[in-house]
DNA sequence: CTGAAAGCGCTAACAG
DNA sequence: CTGTTAGCGCTTTCAG
């Protein structure tokens, strides 16, 4: 491998020079600047990542810690990691891959040992170990979740409350009267991954304040627990005309259950899902969604990032904006059409 | 953050003391080395990965490139990249993110800067332009996938001719005489990701050493692409009862499909999916499947690149042996039960 | 505007 | 068995 000695040499000028011509950290006359690009490229030169790692305290290297078993989609999650990817490169930082079962002792190793300089946590839940390993950690972070104490810390997530509170409105707005939520599997409450519950409150919420009953049922990923946890609602509670999905693995069979079950959608039942665009437009019919916006998130929490290890300020908590699109699955309650 | 150099003199003895002790690259009276540890311990200690990258020219840092579109299911490749990252943690590694985004270019960068010791390249294809590139580096690298010419380069993958073959083989023995292969969408045999070209020929072939009707038609992943395709196939083969599918998408839409048309699984029609195992175990009925076994897959990746960095010697190519799994969604043909 | 020189924190000969 | 020393390749003062 070629070092900046030999490219300097080449140049006829000092290592130092050919830095900072490579930095822009001070002026260069154009002539030896000029020189110094011809021998970089002449000499095909790389700086030596550890090296330059060493000497400027920057490893311009991010980690991005990913969840391996969680409620939350896989496509949506690899989707998020791209974003944060592409997003870093372009802050000409890399992303190292950590897997959530390290724990909080591998945020430490990372850290530690500066083999990275900040560090983006996905899947934070209520009460993660690993908050107050971040908020010790001598580097900013971001977290994408919400823990309960969130102090000293950077958040972003999409605000699930407001796309609960969506869901129900937009349905109320066609007309429905009784809607339900069908959520994640019960584990995830459990976990308290606030996600979950935050569009629990948001339904619960807005169903209240536009009066309309909001019934809530978590669902297993299997075909027969939604074939029996839809059942179960529709015999409880048979007034019921609109659903919102907040479970995406269980669209499919959800839609299939329905069918057997002789409701037609939108016409016998509305659907809106909280789901990637992807997944509700390949559905049939295609369906009404508020998206998680994976990609903004991945983008906002680089930028975030990088503000701080440049010594800018963020907000503590970003709470990106959901936006629901309207598609073939949701319509006025047959029937009730016209009524207040 | 505590320098080599502290923990030296908390321990009373060199640094390059110190240094033996971690690596454990010297004998060390065990008495000065519980000095040491107990030094490293008390003050937290934790060696820096940039000045232990330069002085002993090892990243410990490996390369995972993974595609951004392509044919593959998302899941299965998170499966692979989780298995890469504990994997190599194992091994004392981490894993660099990229993503096939950055081209050939991007290889070049992160092993000419050093920022890495050795690669995995995902969704390699035929006539892949990064395959010349990975052959000039002065690192190892290893391609999950097959190129037309691997000439000097190392490659792990499935053995889809295998599987191709199994899927025919299967359907064969239970008694059926005409099948289909359900494939990828067009646009990833025009790629010529080899995986899907290579399922095909073994299918092909072991139809015609089985002596069944063998067709095969390509696949998009829409709901009106496979309701179209199933009709066009069932209206120009009617004697068609037995499917393999590669091409998860298309899993629910397609037993959607059949049972609008009338088909019961397996009673009209068996069906083979190559896919994910939790995949075929949520379907209805539960699906008989060859695997796809990205664990094993990161697993061997890791092995082989960790010991080509120690100087040691790998298979060129390691094909996996594929595993069917008999479920309920094959079975004889109904009316030629008994027949040869 | 440029060069010389002092580290960054660690490893690995070399010497004893 | 342990210590001394010379780098690894780069950045960044300090001097000019």
């Amino acid at each position: 491998m070629v070092t900046i000695a030999e490219v300097a040499r080449h140049a006829g000028v000092a290592a130092s020079t050919v830095s900072y011509v490579l930095s822009g950290k001070r002026s260069i006359s154009s002539d030896t600047r000029a020189r110094v690009q011809r021998s970089v490229q002449a000499l095909g030169y790389r700086p030596n990542a550890s090296a330059r790692a060493l000497a400027s305290q920057r490893a311009n290297v991010l980690a991005l810690v990913v969840p391996l078993r969680t409620g939350m989609h896989v496509p949506v999650m690899m989707q998020f990691a791209t974003s944060v990817v592409t997003t870093a490169r372009r802050f000409d930082h890399d992303v190292l891959l950590l897997t959530a079962d390290e724990g909080p002792e591998g945020l430490e190793r990372v850290a530690q040992s500066s083999l990275v300089d900040a560090l983006v946590v996905m899947d934070v839940e209520l009460h993660d170990e690993r908050v107050p390993v971040l908020r010790e950690l001598p580097m900013p972070s971001v977290l994408i979740g919400y823990p309960a104490d969130a102090d000293g810390l950077t958040c972003i997530d999409l605000d699930f409350v407001a796309a609960g509170a969506q869901c129900v409105d937009h349905l109320a707005d066609l007309g429905h009267h009784s809607i339900a939520l069908l959520g994640t599997p019960s584990a995830v409450y459990e976990r308290q991954t606030g996600f979950a519950q935050r569009t629990l409150t948001g339904f619960v919420d807005a169903a209240g304040r536009r009066g309309v009953l909001g019934v809530e049922t978590p669902c297993e990923h299997t075909f027969d627990a939604v074939l029996h946890t839809v059942e179960q609602l529709l015999r409880d509670h048979p007034g019921i005309t609109g659903l919102v999905v907040q479970n995406e693995p269980i669209i499919g069979p959800l839609l299939d259950v329905l069918r057997r079950l002789g409701r037609r959608v939108p016409e016998d039942m509305s659907l809106v899902a909280i789901c990637a665009d992807d997944v509700a437009e390949s559905q049939v019919p295609r369906l009404s969604s508020v998206t998680i916006p994976a990609e903004q998130i991945g983008l906002q929490a680089v930028e975030s990032l990088i503000t701080k290890l440049e010594g800018g300020s963020v907000p503590a908590l970003t709470l990106l904006p959901p936006g629901l699109t309207a598609r073939a699955s949701s319509s006025q309650p047959t029937g009730h059409i016209g009524s207040p």
